[in-house]
DNA sequence: ATGGCTTGGCTCCCAAGA
């Protein structure tokens, strides 16, 4: 089974570009974050077209995240709301950031974790009261479904490896000690990062600026990634970053990322 | 360079992204 992530940055904007992809490809999973899209106006028919099921989960102008499967999806959860109380909810489920499904006893979840702006700034705060919400989902989830992928556009970059240029980011957004720390309690449940389980140097990114010319340079952050439970963490047989799409006229500022799993 | 692009929105500038 061949999952991946892709941040599009918009799938009105990027229909033609995620259609040509998948033409080319043979993704039986792709988790979509940033659609930027109300459900009504999700542009889905094109997608079914190609044979997927389509599964939404948007807002006016911001977030959304989207599944498409190739493979029947059992049961889809959007949000944290049907896994925990209200009480721990809160607010959290007014932005679309999270949707999950089941195929065969596989539980495929896919996130767009908040950006937080800066260090230190609400939307930090909230980022980090985000990351706490989804260990507790996470904490559930795996009681439920013990063979999990978690993937999507997690706005962090593990390690300074992941990061072209690593000097002095300990308070830089996406790269500081509390993110990291709170990606780390999330691995801490017994999930690993795919990506490293065949790559081990750095340069390899997942997310460059629109500004600057980053990507001809290639001053790039891996932010975007797989975290597997032990299972399918050693039946993953491929874990890569496709750059090609980044290349296009117009492109997102992320690079769809494959996972392959074995049987 | 609190900059550099790109997107969507009660658009002709602004917020947000990362």
């Amino acid at each position: 089974m061949k999952i991946a992530t892709w941040n599009v940055n918009s799938i009105r904007t990027r229909q033609d570009q995620v259609l040509g992809w998948l033409q080319g490809q043979d993704i039986d999973v792709l988790c979509l974050q940033e659609t930027k899209v109300i459900d009504q106006d999700f542009p889905r028919s094109p997608f079914e077209e190609l044979g997927y099921h389509v599964y939404i989960y948007g807002q006016k102008a911001y977030n959304g995240v989207a599944i498409f499967s190739r493979l029947n999806i059992e049961s889809i959860i959007m949000g944290f709301t049907p896994i925990l109380s209200a009480d721990k909810v809160g607010d959290l489920d007014d932005q679309k950031r999270v949707i999950a499904g089941v195929i065969d006893d596989i539980c495929i979840i896919n996130v767009y974790i908040p950006n937080g702006s800066s260090v230190g700034s609400d939307k930090y705060e909230y980022k980090l009261q985000w990351l706490n919400r989804l260990r507790d989902y996470l904490q559930q989830m795996l009681i439920k479904y013990p063979h999990l992928c978690i993937c999507g556009d997690f706005n962090i970059a593990p390690e300074d490896r992941d990061i072209y240029n690593p000097q002095n980011r300990e308070n830089h957004i996406m790269a500081s000690a509390a993110e990291r720390q709170a990606l780390d309690a999330i691995a801490n449940l017994g999930l690993a990062d795919g990506f490293r389980k065949f790559t081990q140097d750095g340069g390899h990114f997942t997310w460059w600026d629109y500004r600057a010319a980053s990507f001809t340079r290639n001053r790039g952050w891996r932010i975007d990634h797989h975290y597997l439970s032990p299972g399918l963490y050693e039946n993953a047989i491929a874990c890569y970053i496709d750059t090609e799409p980044r290349t296009q006229p117009k492109p997102s500022d992320h690079a769809p990322v494959i996972l392959e799993i074995g049987t």
